[in-house]
DNA sequence: GTCTATAATAAGATAGAC
DNA sequence: GTCTATCTTATTATAGAC
């Protein structure tokens, strides 16, 4: 059991490197960085991952296998209110599972570096789709605005919000009574 | 007039650097390929600047002069909702001004490498400042998770509500039209 | 699976001529 | 106000021993 040395490193680089590209951005941490935290040296590192970017797409492939399940349910349900209601909800479930939160804050906190990296591409793509999924037959200026806040919701009341001692439940619980608030107004008006 | 060599060359790093570092970012982005793009050399925009992130400390400067304004106006009003929407307002309203927009865009974009230079320890501060402003009489969690929201409906509306063909007032109507529904909840709340 | 050593490159910054 | 030339230091990445 537990880890010595060579135990997971595989996971050990990818939690470090997280934990680094998220509090002091992608291009600012090095490879030597992440190397001295583990106590082994670059080459380790490169033992195990071919290139820097390749750590980050480690751990934005699994993030991206969430989303595609949720946006292929979304496909199948009916564009209603309830249904966006239910695929927040959702959302905001896959938020308590695991690094899922720490992916989202990193791709939040590295939006410019990512751009040039084709995993930060597909992250990009999928929050669109979802986006979009959040405000299916409305797709006026307003109703993209709300799908758009409604994620922004549960990513603030996660990252964001400045309360110690509030519990995940509540975080989730105020997250949801705002996102409904506005995708309730979704809906109303026509194509465009 | 015009801008043969030598003109408002200060003026004009700015304007190149700011673009350039919100399209790939500031860590990315080296002070070779600015001087590349205005036919100079890297030793000319030392004679401007003393360093990188002077630079970035130049136009930030110009838009906390706009911030402290905003937040030194709010604290002469009375805690109220007419209060919050005229804040949220005036706040758009600075987002019409010259560059002002860029550098918001600037900020959003690039708040990790930000977060160690002083001039991004600024913004934050302003940022939270003005968030504590839109809900004064309310520091609830729902409360500051509805106000972060309002502003992200400013910049949300500029920057990625994806319709080409709306005008900057439509843009500036449609974010207060949902920041004003935010706001709205804010308040009914007792402090904690 | 991890090491030492090093290659290859590019960055921020400075000195001093013009 | 802009130039050439250079310093210093860091980076990603590879080769090959153990």
């Amino acid at each position: 059991m537990s880890e010595s040395t060579g135990g997971g490193t595989r996971e050990r680089i990818k939690a470090v490197a997280l934990e680094l590209f998220t509090e002091q951005g992608y291009e600012k941490t090095s490879l030597r960085e992440i190397a001295e935290r583990l106590n082994v040296t670059k080459a380790a590192l490169y033992y195990h991952f071919k290139s820097k970017d390749d750590i980050v797409a480690s751990f934005v492939e699994d993030r991206l296998e969430g989303m595609d399940a949720l946006i292929a349910w979304a496909a199948t349900q009916p564009a209603t209110l309830a249904t966006r209601r239910e695929l927040i909800s959702r959302y905001a479930d896959t938020m308590f599972d695991g690094t899922q939160p720490s992916v989202m804050r990193f791709f939040e906190q590295n939006q410019t570096a990512l751009k040039s990296l084709s995993s930060g591409q597909k992250m990009r793509g999928r929050m669109l789709e979802l986006a979009d999924a959040l405000c299916r037959g409305d797709n006026s200026p307003a109703a993209q605005l709300r799908a758009a806040l409604s994620i922004f919701a549960v990513h603030t009341s996660w990252f964001a919000v400045r309360a110690p001692h509030i519990s995940d439940d509540e975080r989730r619980k105020l997250a949801l009574e705002v996102a409904d608030e506005l995708l309730a107004a979704i809906g109303t008006q026509p194509n465009a």
